[in-house]
DNA sequence: TTGCCTTAGTGTCTCGTATACACTAAACTG
DNA sequence: CAGTTTAGTGTATACGAGACACTAAGGCAA
């Protein structure tokens, strides 16, 4: 035990709440733990914060380790310190949730923290610790944010089609948007570039490939135009 | 020294923002530091997590033992963990924003931690530590968050006239609102209740005062009512 | 090859809300 | 009582949100 204070300190960790996109749903990335406490049960990924790491630096650290995702968008969420959120002893957690498309993104299924898995927002196993709290914090946030700031695009595919995108919004807002209006609205917004791509492999009309215009839209912020969907 | 971890432990720090309104300004809660580092320079209230409360129970009596504040609206802002945001050693700071107003709450002037005084937002001092980017944080959130969620009657005195609630509202999103469309807005919102009560002692045709009906606001709430300034 | 199935893609009208805008009323002051 | 200061009030216009239904295109199977 060679590190030694005047008085006791809490333990600080990161956990991540990593939102992924597939076809049909909005799902979550989970790990099994693999030591006690709650042996076995699922748990969002993180770790301890090292003391030479920024807290950013260990959310994306501990990311990579247990789930190999790299280079993902992510933001810090709230920080957790309830007394007993951990039986064994006082720890803070300071959350963060990631987005990612499930396309561009394999993560790989064993890893050191155990067994990895994409679990649907509505078929959740019951989570360790106060990581349901957490999970439910995020979602909130989720939904709060992606109707002002374009972070939607982080889960979809570089080229998508408006379909795509309103699926997108729809499940993460929970309510079905109109097709018409959805896509007037977008359009109109100028962040998106058309290309002259469609979709392939598919038994029915192909639909049209956009992609996300970082550069119109960070100049529209500057013009302090709002993005409201 | 008996406190002693197998690993390095980063120390843990809570920082308050509190944000007061009076007749003039919009300001901020500054203490005088009384030691190293920054000796003699303002800072945030703030100090030491204890192994044996909640980030929150530490916020409030940090706020307490510097400023005499208590019973404040408090709610967590963001949480600071940069490397070398304290010159001594590592310390992670979580950063509380409070809301009080001037007339209910005196802050006791000489404390513990030195001097305390109000300082409008755009007359401030150099700040100690990364605090400038900590207060620059809070009033994104504040500014951000007033828009949608009625916090800013914690900055006004428990009656208030209309033209004093504007005014809050102007100071915090920093531009001027229409008199007419400010009052038809909010008074048809239905969350103010109208006293018989007037100002006392002004120089001329005294407004009516209200106040704030939260639980009209709660009703509002869960019927999913939104509420844009 | 043709009919069928599935999804893509498109325009208008209505209604409500945001915004722009100026005068009279009331209360105190000297 | 004339002057000063702030309170308090209504309307007209423009814009955006939301409701709504059909045709186009492409693959598939009989």
């Amino acid at each position: 035990m060679p590190y030694s204070y005047e008085h006791p300190r809490p333990a600080l960790t990161v956990d991540c709440v990593v939102f992924g996109l597939d076809d049909t749903d909005l799902k979550v990335l989970l790990i099994q733990r693999s030591v006690a406490p709650f042996k076995g049960s699922w748990a969002l990924p993180g770790g301890f914060v090292h003391v030479e790491e920024t807290l950013e630096e260990a959310a994306r650290r501990e990311l990579e380790e247990e789930t190999g995702l790299r280079n993902v968008f992510l933001e810090q969420l709230y920080t957790f310190g309830e007394l007993k959120r951990d039986p064994r002893e006082r720890i803070i957690s300071v959350a963060w949730y990631a987005l990612v498309n499930l396309r561009d993104h394999k993560v790989k299924a064993a890893t050191d923290a155990g067994e990895a898995a994409w679990f649907s927002l509505d078929d959740l196993p019951t989570l360790a610790f106060d990581h349901a709290t957490i999970l439910d914090t995020a979602q909130q946030r989720l939904r709060g944010k992606v109707r002002y700031v374009p972070i939607g695009f982080e889960l979809l595919p570089r080229l998508f089609t408006l379909t795509q995108m309103q699926r997108m919004y729809e499940k993460i807002l929970d309510r079905a948007l109109d097709k018409r209006n959805f896509r007037k609205k977008v359009l109109g917004m100028g962040v998106l570039e058309e290309t002259d791509q469609v979709q392939q492999d598919v038994a029915h009309r192909a639909a049209r490939l956009y992609r996300f215009n970082e550069a119109a839209y960070k100049r529209m912020v500057k013009q302090g135009i709002n993005f409201e969907i």
